[in-house]
DNA sequence: GTCTATATCAAGATAGAC
DNA sequence: GTCTATCTTGATATAGAC
């Protein structure tokens, strides 16, 4: 592997870990095997590095949703395809967690891909909300982007009860508490 | 103010702003105004001094929740009071924030105070939820567990997706998705 | 109980040789 | 492009005087 691609995925895992804050240049030079002589020919220092990280975990997220949104079914089994997906909850997000940091929240730069993501997660969920009401499979006096919204917000906080817990268990109840409420069907 | 007091009122706000691993005992130091000796005499370093922070914050939130579940109407309406409840959304909550901190996770006894509060709100809310539905205002069919988690699941996560924006309107429009499929009405 | 001095190691980089 | 040396400041304490 080259060597900014080395940088990039080491910087991803420790973001992924400990935070923005939780992360140290010395970290992710022994991570990734790059001295700190190459790191600072690469990059911008530990928020440029931060920054390439951050963009490349965010595209990924927006690509594996985007892969059960468009996928086979009706909105709201799209919708619940989503939610029911293969995680590692006792990791969280590698996107999400980054928001509890202060450094990240601050710098304009760094905050960016955090909400564009969560901005386009929001109005694709909405989307599909509104499609599952033309479908006549959701309630139609719901707000699709109330609604959207909610779906976003308890992915996140499944994460955080389940850490809280060290278990994944508080994180699925949070996921089958929103499916029954959307009116989802699983085979159970 | 005693000095221990000071020191944990230093501390608390501290964890709220910038995390665990983000706090340290310099800062502390600045913000109460208490001396270095004075910290080390009173707590067991930074450690300590954030347990007695947390225990105390954990306890704060319970009480203010307890009054909301315990007060005057319906299941369903407490629950709503509960989530619309004044909050400072974009600063998040003070304990929830602590989960995504590597060194609070990893060790049990910060990890503690975390646990325990999310336990029991969880619990009082399926308990509230289930109330509801001998009441006949929430559809016998919902898991009462389940649909418990949901709920402390998306102030949790209703904090991260405003946090990303920077704004308030994310959170609120989370809360406003689940009381609609709770079925709760408001005079809007 | 509080203060100042001191200690060790890490954070986050820059400089200049190769 | 990469390496080693070096720099400044901060993190997290401990020691011992007052």
């Amino acid at each position: 592997m080259a060597t900014p691609e080395r940088l990039i995925e080491a910087t991803r895992e420790l973001l992924w870990e400990r935070g923005y804050v939780g992360t140290s240049p010395k970290a992710i030079q022994e991570r990734s095997g790059v001295g700190v002589g190459s790191m600072y020919h690469h990059f911008d220092g530990k928020a440029g590095l931060a920054l390439a990280a951050m963009q490349r975990s965010a595209q990924e997220l927006r690509d594996a949703a985007e892969a059960h949104f468009a996928g086979p079914g009706t909105a709201v089994q799209r919708i619940a395809s989503y939610l029911l997906r293969e995680r590692d909850v006792l990791r969280g997000c590698p996107i999400g967690r980054l928001t509890m940091d202060f450094d990240v929240i601050e710098e304009a730069r760094l905050r960016a891909p955090l909400d564009e993501l969560f901005a386009w997660l929001r109005a694709r969920l909405a989307d599909l909300v509104a499609e599952g009401q033309t479908d006549g499979d959701i309630d139609t006096r719901l707000d699709p982007q109330a609604v959207g919204a909610m779906i976003a917000a308890v992915v996140q906080g499944g994460y955080v009860v389940a850490r809280s817990a060290e278990s994944a268990e508080p994180f699925e109840a949070s996921i089958r508490g929103a499916l029954q409420l959307l009116g989802y069907e699983d085979g159970a």
